[in-house]
DNA sequence: CGTTTTTGACCAGCGC
DNA sequence: GCGCTGGTCAAAAACG
């Protein structure tokens, strides 16, 4: 038998450059993985569960080994990262292999207590896993003289279970260990029986199922948290409204009445007449986005008209990337579906119910044929199309405009842009562009693209609607800020019985540190939060990175976000009138920020943490900066060659 | 030839 | 009612 072993353990670090891009709300999973290996016997225990930690947010994955003086091998591997709040039982597997197994394995190799073998295929939980998984598997190969020695590498596991039971994944590895040298072959000439060798291929078919059955799991997962935690975010801030609309309006009974009517209204498919009555009673901003699950929704009657080029185009410039969302993207609505179900039957809130309505209303036939939207989930949203144009609009109007540096005629957000408008704007010698998202089919998502007035350098993109479509990485920072902004802004901008927005709760929401710079006006028909990326107080060097502004102010490119409403759509121009005092008095909100974005040396991570520091402080336990791993891709190489020459602006400018 | 951009026209909201 | 303005549409032009 084994001489007695000095315990060994290795502590193997992998990171985890998970996209889960503006998160704003915070989970945090650990896969783990754990296999063991005793003495003569096998017992391999993959395990792949999922914890609901708490901070401080882990994005590392811990691989370790485990080598006892009794052989016992354990491996575990850790990869925790954030989550909004999801709690799921991911691939669950702790199964250990029976003592059966083990002496029939034993049977076979009676000397191969040597010859110990573990082979992992990679574990992807996110496909940057495999690299450094590699790289671990080298790093074992050293141990390979030892008799518990432990190689990892893309190899099939050595095995007795058929292949069939690869969900069980009982795993008789042979105790094989090997090198990644060596591969699959057995080093020692202790096992070369051909029955111990179809075991063991089929045992590394198990193996292999399984991880590839685990990596699609962990692109679904990949979606479902971006999608997740947007959702969650937005629930979020509902629920803080809700609360703080039932402070402020307590003694307002007709409310509920109001409310109780409107159920009624909904259940007898007269949500036009709630409609109408909502925005004459009070200008009431449905909060659109609060049950935006990004999944088919928002899709509005104008965009039936359509053409179909343009439709041929929204399948054609679908990215690679986000192919693979789209992989899993049936599976991924039918788990949002599930979950907004859950809150339907659970949350017996009118105000749910009326935006589940809403959101329903605004499904569009034309997803019943894009492919996107399962049976299931049409069957569930598809409703008569008596929704009100003018809510809908009025659900439109809540915009973000960011302000950046950058004389491309458009910023890169990650999204794909079709450009379909462009007037002269008044009071601004530059022509407004007009876009809309053609990543998918019906996408609400429009976006104005104007350069400054006073500062031509300044470009001001402002974004209206939320994406009814899985984003890609890259487009995520921008959609996520932009979403939980316009998410806040509804719920800040939800009109008091007097018709009067509550100004002070954005300001409280979206600045905590100063609650002056966020206001919001009752008669803003568009209520608008402005990221101000223009302006950088502490215009350190950064290392390059997507967000590259090349043209010669490039300290003054975004380097701390300041975060402000306007009353109208209009004063976005006039948003950089603010005087460099009250800019200057955004240094202490977004302070850790600006040390993020001069110490990470991925900018783009640390602009979504900027912008997660000021938007993600309301979500109470969130680690935001630390989920905003994105590609925000603020670029100014425009994809979208967009001429904003002035001389094509139309005679509605002047 | 298909797609994208341009641009004149149209419509709606708002103020007077 | 009228004019102004913002926003959108859609045919034509441009582009690859």
């Amino acid at each position: 038998m084994w001489p007695p072993l000095p315990a060994v353990h290795f502590t193997f670090t992998l990171s985890l450059s998970l996209h889960f891009l503006s998160l704003p709300c915070f989970f945090f999973i650990i896969f783990e993985i754990k296999i063991k290996i005793k003495q003569n016997k096998t017992k391999q225990t993959i395990s792949s569960k999922i914890h609901s930690i708490s901070p401080p947010l882990m994005e590392k994955s811990e691989l370790e080994f485990f080598t006892s003086n009794n052989s016992n091998l354990h491996l575990s591997m850790n990869s925790s990262f954030s989550m909004g709040g999801l709690i799921m039982s991911h691939c669950s597997r702790n199964q250990e292999q029976d003592d059966n197994n083990n002496n029939n394995n034993n049977t076979q190799n009676p000397d191969d207590h040597d010859q110990k073998r573990v082979v992992v295929d990679e574990m992807d939980f996110f496909s940057s896993e495999k690299n450094k998984t590699t790289t671990l598997l080298k790093d074992l190969d050293d141990h390979e003289d030892h008799p518990s020695s432990v190689s990892l590498k893309k190899e099939d596991f050595n095995g007795i279970s058929p292949p069939h039971q690869s969900i069980d994944l009982d795993v008789n590895t042979g105790l094989n260990l090997l090198t990644a040298s060596d591969q699959s072959t057995v080093d020692d000439g202790m096992s070369t029986s051909g029955e111990d060798q179809r075991g063991i291929k089929s045992e590394l078919a198990v193996l292999q199922a399984e991880l590839r059955r685990m990596n699609t799991e962990n692109q679904k997962l990949r979606g479902m948290l971006s999608q997740v935690s947007n959702n969650y975010s937005a629930l979020q801030m509902h629920i803080v409204s809700l609360m703080q609309q039932q402070q402020q309006q307590q003694p307002n009974m007709d409310k509920k009445t109001e409310n109780l009517q409107d159920q009624e209204m909904i259940d007898n498919g007269r949500l036009e007449e709630k409609h109408k009555k909502h925005e004459t009673g009070g200008g009431l901003v449905l909060p659109r986005q609060f049950m935006d699950l990004g999944l088919a929704t928002g899709a509005e009657t104008e965009e039936h008209s359509q053409s179909s080029s343009e439709g041929k185009n929204r399948v054609r410039t679908g990215s690679p990337h986000n192919n693979a969302e789209v992989v899993s993207n049936n599976e991924f609505q039918k788990i949002a579906r599930n979950n907004e179900i859950a809150h339907y039957d659970q949350e017996k809130s009118i105000e749910f119910r009326e935006e589940r309505v809403v959101e329903r209303d605004e499904e569009s036939p034309d997803q019943a044929s894009n492919g996107w939207i399962p049976n299931k989930f049409l069957k569930l949203n598809t409703s008569p199309k008596n929704v009100d144009p003018s809510a809908e609009a009025t659900m439109r109007k809540a915009r973000v405009s960011v302000r950046a540096r950058s004389e491309a005629s458009m910023i890169t957000d990650g999204c794909q842009w079709r450009k379909y408008g462009q007037k002269m704007a008044k009071g601004n010698p530059c022509p407004r562009a007009y876009y809309k998202c053609t990543m998918a089919a019906g996408c609400p998502v429009r976006k104005q693209v104007q350069r400054c007035a006073e500062d031509r350098s300044v470009l001001i993109t402002t974004y209206e609607g939320t994406h009814n479509h899985p984003l890609p990485p890259a487009a995520m920072a921008m959609a996520s800020t932009t979403s939980a902004a316009a998410s806040m802004l509804l719920s800040g901008s939800m009109p008091s019985a007097d018709g009067l927005m509550n100004s002070n709760f954005l300001a409280r929401t979206l600045l905590p540190c100063s609650s002056s710079m966020a206001t919001i006006s009752a008669s803003a028909p568009f209520p608008t939060v402005t990221l101000d990326l223009t302006h950088s107080p502490n215009p350190l060097q950064r290392p390059p990175t997507q967000f590259q502004i090349p043209f010669p102010n490039t300290s003054q490119n975004i380097g701390s976000a300041a975060l402000y409403n306007q009353s109208k759509f209009s004063g976005l121009q006039v948003s950089q009138d603010q005087p460099p005092s009250q800019h200057i008095s955004l240094a202490d909100t977004v302070n850790a920020a600006t040390a993020a974005i001069t110490a990470d040396p991925n900018f783009t991570a640390a602009l979504a943490a900027a912008i997660t520091s000021i938007i993600g402080v309301t979500h109470q336990g969130n680690n935001g900066s630390n989920n905003i791993t994105a590609n925000a891709n603020i670029a100014n190489n425009s994809t979208t060659s967009t001429s904003t020459s002035t001389s094509n602006g139309n005679k509605n400018g002047t």
